[in-house]
DNA sequence: GTTGTGCGCTTTTTT
DNA sequence: AGCGCACAAC
């Protein structure tokens, strides 16, 4: 018998019984900070070395690549050597991984391409052209929505029921004219790769048979994310051995709005009878404020499974709050507390500031730039998502097949090569009435020779070129064929020639591609590697930065912060309007998945929470008075310190003055402090006229809005504004 | 075909 | 306020 010992070890009770659990269905309530990732490797290591299953019959999914990336490193250190042949990866990557070993069996040409939702929107707009629609009663980004939320309940055009309204129809008939390009394209886009595995594995019954045999183990994480159609995907291949183990946390259900189903936690016990449920309610990430706090926001919501999560640490700070008067002063404070942090040791990579929405950044940038603090914002545009890069990307795929649309409409006058909109609409009329694409119907109309002599030889120029380029790529290396592309394209050039501060930024991507391609290992042997580079490119965005590892203050959105704890976090923006977000306050449901976001938000925090809102916020340009957030009347009043901004916001000057105007006031605070408040201090005994005798605890603020914490020996601990109080020293 | 101007929009994000 | 996009002028 293999020592599995190491498997247990330093586990609690439930996290043991969820690990070791009788195969069969079953559902892990797993709440913040509670062992998750390490119950679900832990499982996996057990079921390999324990019952001796094989990695090939154990697939596991994930939401992220991160989360793959992160579990399958964790696996390999606890098993000690690769799990090869496993399964792992996100619902998207394996279905790629499904289609690609059976595209002819899910109708998909062999070379079929991803496409993100840029170009989705792209082929969108052409969809609405073609059917001649206007875009602006039309937007594309609302067809979008409703193409994809269709394909993730499982329904293509033709499965959409018909609705007599005639908005209905007309959104019906881009959905189906979309379908149409995707297909003449060869391309599949996100949900469609979802959508398609599902349907490979229900309509093949040899294929679903083969895959429901093989995989004897499936792990889910984050379930509580699934939406309709990758749970769909999951009970099919499960259908046969219904070892189906789901890790997830309904309180931690923060993408409703995108179509993920929380109901799918309910519906899992309904679908497997015989499920066996484990809680894990012990945190080992905060202390027992910021817990006690955050249980008191998420006991608010209805319809919960039920759960409390608890500590064995001790209380810790209490959780503070912050009323600033604008956003400036919040910014402010957040970051005088962070250098506090750091001059007493702290890791400045420790430290997060969260926010609702992603515009909050900028003033904290703008203040931390000024602080010189190093500082790393997540969320912005990714790596293989800038323009830039993708275009470069698509003069590989134009080369690799010429049918693709999308990359054509991209690079053919990208850089500048005299094909104007006139040329481009004979193409695309004729490739509309041959039902071609447009590679082709370029072909077909320079041969009729019915150009301009300018507009013929550009577009003649731009067919010699990709032909070119297919040419000389072929036999290449990936790094090399990056080279050349960005050689033959004239991308490179065309940037680099550009003295513009962005323009270099963007050569400077460039060259960092051909690095890309350096390190990229092929991930499916199934492709070639410029296949394979490109599925990556699609399917992984990239980091938005290259790895910094610097230490640095982290800035991210709420919604990012998932899965990730620091010692100290600071949720701004408590503001009602702000958070919860304005377009989420009349429906209840969706008020509910703000309130679980800022639960999200708060168990984020190890040792350190600060809450803060401002009274006054400039937001779209306008100065805006608000309300503090719901949320903080819902955690009682004794777990909260509350401090008060140390005095009124600055009304203009600009940052770096008013800063440093700051930082100076706040070196004199003990002088400030002495002046109002003389004899005054932590330990000394004062007199109330209401309250009467009691001893100073705590201080906070300078000045006129200086609050003094007071013990009263027959009234209890009271915050007072010192100005006001009339305390007299004993 | 490029460059400039004005208008409208503005939650959260992964794949 | 700031950005992207669409249309109009050069």
């Amino acid at each position: 018998m293999v020592d599995v010992s190491h498997i247990f070890d330093g586990l609690n009770d439930a996290q043991r019984d969820a690990v070791a659990l009788e195969p069969g269905p079953a559902l892990i309530i797993a709440g913040a900070g509670s062992g998750k990732t390490r119950v679900l490797t832990s499982r996996i290591a057990w079921l390999v070395e324990g019952l001796s299953i094989s990695p090939l019959s154990i697939l596991a999914v994930t939401f992220t690549n991160k989360a793959a990336r992160e579990m399958q490193h964790r696996i390999e250190e606890m098993l000690g050597v690769p799990v090869g042949g496993m399964w792992m990866g996100t619902f998207h990557g394996l279905a790629h991984r499904l289609l690609r070993h059976h595209y002819d069996e899910a109708g998909l040409p062999k070379d079929f391409q991803i496409i993100d939702n840029d170009d989705q929107l792209r082929l969108i707009k052409r969809a609405l052209k073609e059917l001649a629609l206007d875009e602006a009663y039309w937007p594309a980004k609302q067809i979008q929505w409703f193409i994809n939320a269709h394909k993730e309940e499982g329904r293509r055009a033709a499965q959409v029921s018909q609705s007599p309204d005639l908005q209905q129809q007309t959104l019906l008939g881009v959905y189906q004219q979309y379908e149409k390009l995707c297909r003449r394209f060869g391309l599949v886009d996100f949900s469609e790769l979802l959508l398609r595995a599902f349907e490979l594995v229900r309509n093949n019954e040899v294929l679903r048979q083969r895959y429901q045999q093989r995989f004897e183990h499936i792990l889910v994480d984050e379930f509580q994310d699934t939406n309709s159609i990758q749970y769909e995907w999951l009970r099919l291949l499960a259908a046969q051995h219904k070892n189906l183990f789901v890790v997830g946390d309904d309180d931690q259900s923060i993408y409703g709005w995108r179509g993920a189903k929380v109901e799918n936690i309910l519906q899992f016990e309904k679908d497997f009878p015989n499920t066996r449920t484990v809680r894990l309610e012990q945190n080992y990430r905060s202390t027992g404020n910021i817990l006690a706090a955050a249980n008191a926001i998420i006991k608010r919501n209805s319809g919960r499974l039920g759960k409390k999560l608890w500590t064995d640490d001790g209380d810790g700070d209490p959780v503070n709050l912050y009323n600033a008067y604008n956003e400036t002063d919040e910014a402010r404070f957040v970051i005088d507390r962070i250098r506090d942090w750091v001059n007493k040791g702290g890791e400045r990579a420790q430290t997060a500031i969260l926010y609702r929405s992603n515009a909050q950044s900028r003033v904290f940038e703008e203040i931390l730039l000024d602080a010189a603090m190093p500082y790393r914002v997540y969320g912005g545009l990714r790596f293989f998502e800038r323009a830039e890069i993708k275009d470069a990307l698509a003069y590989l795929r134009l080369a690799n097949s010429r049918v693709n649309d999308v990359a054509f409409e991209r690079i053919v006058n990208t850089p500048t090569r005299g094909i104007g909109n006139t040329t481009l609409d004979k193409v695309r009329e004729h490739a509309q009435a041959q039902q071609i694409s447009l590679w082709e119907a370029t072909g077909q109309v320079l041969a009729q020779k019915s150009f301009a002599a300018r507009a013929h030889s550009a577009l003649d120029a731009f067919v010699e070129l990709i032909e070119e380029l297919s040419l000389q790529i072929t036999d290449q290396n990936l790094p090399t064929q990056i080279g050349i592309m960005l050689d033959v394209s004239t991308l490179l050039e065309h940037h680099k020639k550009d003295r513009g501060e962005r323009a270099q930024a963007r050569a400077e991507n460039l060259e960092e591609l051909v690095s890309a391609a350096r390190n990229f290992s092929v991930e499916d042997e199934e492709l070639g590697p410029l296949d394979s580079f490109l599925a990556h490119a699609a399917l992984e965005a990239g980091e938005g930065q290259a790895e910094e590892w610097e230490d640095c203050v982290q800035l991210m959105s709420l919604h990012s912060a998932k899965g990730l704890e620091f010692d100290m976090v600071f949720l701004t923006g408590l503001e009602e309007g702000l958070f919860p977000h304005q377009r989420s306050i009349d429906e209840p449901g969706r008020l509910e998945e703000e309130r679980r976001l800022c639960y999200v938000g708060m168990t984020r925090a190890m040792k350190h929470l600060y809450l803060s809102h401002a009274e006054v916020r400039r937001l779209y340009g306008r100065e805006n008075h608000t309300r503090p957030s719901r949320f903080l009347d819902e955690i009682p009043e004794e777990m909260l310190n509350v401090i008060r901004a140390a005095r009124p916001s600055p009304r203009s000057n600009s940052y770096s003055n008013s800063s440093s105007n700051y930082s100076q006031k706040k070196s004199n605070a003990p002088a400030a402090l002495a002046d109002t408040l003389p004899g005054f201090g932590v330990g000394k005994s004062v007199a109330h006229p209401k309250f009467g005798e009691g001893v100073i605890m705590n201080i906070e603020g300078q000045g006129d809005y200086a609050r003094v914490q007071v013990n009263f020996s027959s009234a209890g601990a009271k915050w007072l504004v010192a100005a006001y109080a009339n305390l007299s020293v004993v």
